[in-house]
DNA sequence: CACCTGACATAAT
DNA sequence: AATTATGCCAGGT
C-alpha cells in the first residue's frame, strides 16, 4: 500500500503534482487542477483520481467541485465517502455554507 | 484505429 | 431554482 500502480500516465502525474500543491486549508475544482496540470479539463482531471489508488500525500480530498459540491472521493461520485470528504476539509479550515457548498473564499485562484 | 466511459463545466429549457 | 442536454479530454476496451 506504499506504492501505487506501476502503470501511470504522464497525465496522471501532472495532476497529482497539482493537487499536491494546493494549500492546507483550501480547495480547488477540478477543472482549476486541469490548469495548473496544463492539460485536460475538470472530467478528465476526475477521471484520473478516480483510477488512482493514490498514495498518503494526494491530498485527492481537496478537490472540489466548481459549484461547491464535494464532488466524489474513494472512487465513487457522492459515494458514502464523500461526507467523509467534507469533514476532513473542514477539519482543515475550509468553511462550509448554509446550503452545504464550500465557501467560495475557500477556493484556490485559478492560474 | 474507432467507440465508449467518466470523482466535470456550462448553457439551455 | 432544478433538471436535461452538449462539450471537453484522457483512458480503456
Amino acid at each position: 500500500m506504499k506504492s501505487p500502480d506501476g502503470h501511470v500516465t504522464s497525465y496522471q502525474l501532472a495532476v497529482y503534482d497539482a493537487v499536491r500543491m494546493i494549500p492546507r486549508g483550501k480547495v480547488a475544482s477540478y477543472a482549476t487542477v486541469a490548469a495548473m496540470a496544463g492539460r485536460g479539463t475538470g472530467r478528465t482531471v476526475g477521471t484520473a483520481l478516480a483510477k488512482y489508488p493514490f498514495g498518503p500525500e494526494t491530498p485527492c480530498h481537496r478537490v472540489v467541485k466548481a459549484d461547491g459540491s464535494v464532488g466524489g472521493y474513494g472512487g465513487e461520485p457522492g459515494g458514502p465517502e464523500a461526507s467523509r470528504k467534507e469533514k476532513l476539509l473542514r477539519a482543515e479550515g475550509v468553511k462550509f455554507q448554509d446550503s452545504g457548498k464550500i465557501d467560495p473564499a475557500c477556493f484556490l485562484l485559478p492560474e
